[in-house]
DNA sequence: CAAAATCCGTTTGTACACGAACAAGTCAGA
DNA sequence: TCTGACTTGTTCGTGTACAAACGGATTTTG
């Protein structure tokens, strides 16, 4: 029968301690209150942004090891960020393998006016712990990665 | 210029700082010390599975709130497993909307053979923590969801 | 200097993830 | 009883995410 199989594994494995699936449904809701705070770009698109903003003139390779993601994902999240005018790409002289990406006006802007909400939206999102409890969280996480 | 914008807002948001970076970089690591460790399913089939494999005949929908997957996300994770003959519908006759899944013996011995391999995961996940701090990660971790 | 190793960007294929819309079935309440 | 409000499963469109492969450019190294 099945049951003896249920109860061992059971006894293992009880999906609602497992940190994957924790991590899951925290990064769910984060991307819920993400959405609902900052609905006109995406929680990806804002951090690549966010992230070229800082550092200027990146290569889309270069801009994607800096905000992980892989060379396929930076394509697409660029490519969006581009059709949207928030950055431009402009052929680096030097090596003409690259592109240097760059922010436009509208991409400067939106990062400027919307910086405040990307805090307020990590504080949305922590706000079931304490102060306390934040701190040692964000500590902790920061060792997973 | 452009620096007065970057200098404001980077007072105000870091990347590296924000919960849902932090989240996202936590979540691509465990994927790939699972993918690593349990090549042979992903991650998201395995919860559905191994929920399945506990509550026994649900429909899909229920399972998909059992799983925190929305509909149209469980039903592509169901079809994959029906595709890989770990789980079987049969329709139910007291609603004639309603498809029970039913893990197949093949899905009962998948996860009967694995569910000890999730554990390693998570175990392996947490490696970088000492015993108490991951105690005191998963506990703040499941008020954040 | 030439070959090997790397790196750049791109494409293809697969897999989550969610919003929005839909038809069909079920159920509660007027 | 019938009508309106749900629920079930489905489809479509968009957006992340990664593996694997590729051609071309550059750098390393023998």
């Amino acid at each position: 029968m099945h049951h003896e199989f249920k109860d061992q594994a059971a006894n293992a494995y009880r999906l609602e301690e497992q940190v994957g699936f924790l991590l899951r449904r925290a990064s769910q809701r984060h991307l819920a209150i993400f959405a609902q705070m900052m609905p006109e770009i995406t929680s990806t698109q804002f951090a690549a942004l966010a992230k070229l903003c800082e550092l200027g003139p990146t290569s889309q390779n270069a801009l994607g090891r800096a905000t992980g993601m892989d060379a396929a994902t930076i394509k697409g999240v660029a490519d969006r960020l581009r059709a949207r005018d928030l950055i431009t790409a402009t052929p680096d002289p030097q090596d003409r393998r690259r592109h240097y990406l760059i922010p436009t006006e509208a991409g400067l802007a939106l990062y400027a006016r919307r910086a405040e909400t990307g805090v307020a939206i990590s504080d949305e999102t922590l706000a079931p712990l304490s102060a306390r409890e934040q701190a040692t969280f964000l500590e902790l996480l920061r060792k997973l990665c």
